[in-house]
DNA sequence: ATGTGC
């Protein structure tokens, strides 16, 4: 599939809808040239599988950092009408709103680095890692109902975070319309031990030093103001919960699928007309998983603040450290776009993708030894992807060919001499997660960059990391 | 990603 791209300028590649049956609209990827050799054919082929969906929009978008995965790549963007479209659990993936949170401090690397050593074992010990692990908070099902249906809200009475963090988080930590009845008990026995842990694989807690400020005046909107600031990343998801909503939801998708006589070309697409209370009963416990996902953040952002307190003897406040954004990546949302000069409600898939609005913060992690951006949403992206962009430097090598070709306890080495400071509940995730095993960050933020999709404002490099 | 295959 891959020989059929075609270049239409530096940085976008098309795939006409006539290179394989049935596709109702054309696939575009935005991508350097050297990107491009990157992707992998069955990934590509993936992109042309979504475009064969009902009312599926022009185009399907993949980004340059796509890589194959459930259904649809990691990496890539999809929109649907709101009359006659699809909703689809499997076009979200598995880890809905996966995501991060970023955290900035005024603390300088210096002041970071003497206490490194003692901050990350003591963050590792704060937020439980790995998978299967609980937590420290034991709600009852009535205090998990309250965090699925009002998020942030729940954090913030509940002592978790502040009115500040809520201001800086997409949707103000509370995604309208999530419906806790929708929820499967199984989700629900999963979920409530699990709110605030960290789990496994790309999932991180990082700390942080700035190397470069590309763009003054937004970094100082955003409390960046020094190189060799320190900032906190937080990534990851919603755990075992929204793994069981996703789950329960294929299974319901696919029976869907079936009664209303949807051609799939791939089975793991399951979808349900958006109109079927089989799309709108998963919206709903999509949203759940939303709401759960960035409460879990925001706890852990509040555990690190008190670890921080500890380690360095001053108030959070005083170290100034606030939410810079907090947002999501793996998410299905409905919004407005203008398709075809028309202002238009879609169901927008964004799996691998953070939202790039306007003038608001898009959020990229690299790998543990690796940097991290910051960067801000443009006009652009509102044309050309449906408002988004990337969501890390994407896999090069599957988990299961890294665990084979790298070794952990190099790999923390290698860190080490980085001047990187890593702690992994088991040396295999840090092998899995090898920098090695992941595209180069640079040549994938230099693709949105150049595309325009995305705007670089600050370059962050890891101090520190613990891993599930 | 995930009580790490069905």
């Amino acid at each position: 599939m891959k020989e059929k791209l075609k270049q239409v300028s530096e940085y976008v590649w098309e795939l006409d809808k006539n290179v394989r049956p049935k596709m109702r609209v054309k696939a575009k990827i935005i991508a350097s040239k050297k990107v491009v050799e990157t992707i992998d054919d069955a990934a590509v082929e993936q992109l042309t599988n979504v475009a064969c969906l009902p009312g599926v929009i022009e185009p399907v978008v993949g980004l340059p950092d796509m890589h194959w995965g459930y259904g649809l790549p990691m990496g890539a963007v999809s929109a649907f009408n709101a009359e006659d479209g699809i909703i689809s659990a499997g076009l979200c993936g598995f880890d809905i709103n996966c995501g991060i949170n970023s955290i900035r401090t005024n603390l300088t690397y210096d002041e970071a680095r003497e206490k490194i050593k003692e901050l990350i074992p003591a963050l590792f010990s704060v937020v439980p890692c790995g998978v299967g692990s609980r937590g420290k908070l034991r709600l009852s099902p009535n205090q998990l109902d309250e965090v699925l249906s009002r998020g942030l809200n729940w954090a913030v009475e509940n002592g978790y975070g502040t009115k500040n963090d809520i201001e800086h988080t997409e949707e103000n930590g509370c995604i309208k319309g999530a419906d806790p009845s929708k929820v499967s008990s199984l989700a629900k026995r999963r979920g409530a031990p699990q709110l605030g842990t960290l789990g496994a694989g790309n999932h991180f807690l990082e700390i942080q030093r700035v190397t470069d400020i590309f763009d003054e005046e937004t970094a100082r909107k955003w409390g960046v103001v020094d190189k060799d600031q320190v900032l906190i990343m937080i990534h990851c998801g919603s755990r075992g919960f929204g793994h069981q909503v996703a789950t329960d939801y294929l299974k319901i998708q696919e029976r869907a699928v079936r009664k209303y006589g949807i051609w799939l070309p791939d089975r793991q697409l399951a979808c349900a007309p958006v109109k079927s209370k089989e799309g709108q009963d998963y919206f709903a416990a999509m949203k759940c998983a939303v709401n759960y996902s960035f409460t879990n953040r925001l706890v852990m952002t509040q555990w690190v603040r008190e670890t921080f307190e500890k380690v360095f003897g001053r108030s959070w406040e005083d170290m100034d450290m606030q939410t810079v954004y907090a947002l999501c990546h793996n998410v299905v949302k409905l919004e407005e776009h203008t398709i075809n000069g028309e202002r238009r409600k879609v169901y927008v898939h964004r799996k691998g993708s953070t939202r790039a609005f306007p003038g608001l913060p898009v959020l990229i992690a690299g790998t543990m030894g690796t940097a991290s951006y910051i960067l801000k949403g443009t006009e652009k992206a509102m044309r050309e992807t449906f408002g988004s962009s990337v969501h890390g430097a994407g896999r090069a090598m599957s988990r299961h060919a890294a665990i084979k070709k790298y070794w952990g306890e190099k790999v923390k080495q290698e860190l080490t001499q980085k001047g990187i400071t890593a702690k992994s509940t088991h040396p295999k995730i840090l092998a899995e997660e090898a920098p090695q095993a992941y595209k180069d960050v640079e040549m994938v933020i230099e693709s949105i960059h150049g595309a325009g999709i995305s705007l670089k404002v600050v370059r962050l490099i890891p101090m520190g990391v613990c891993k599930g």
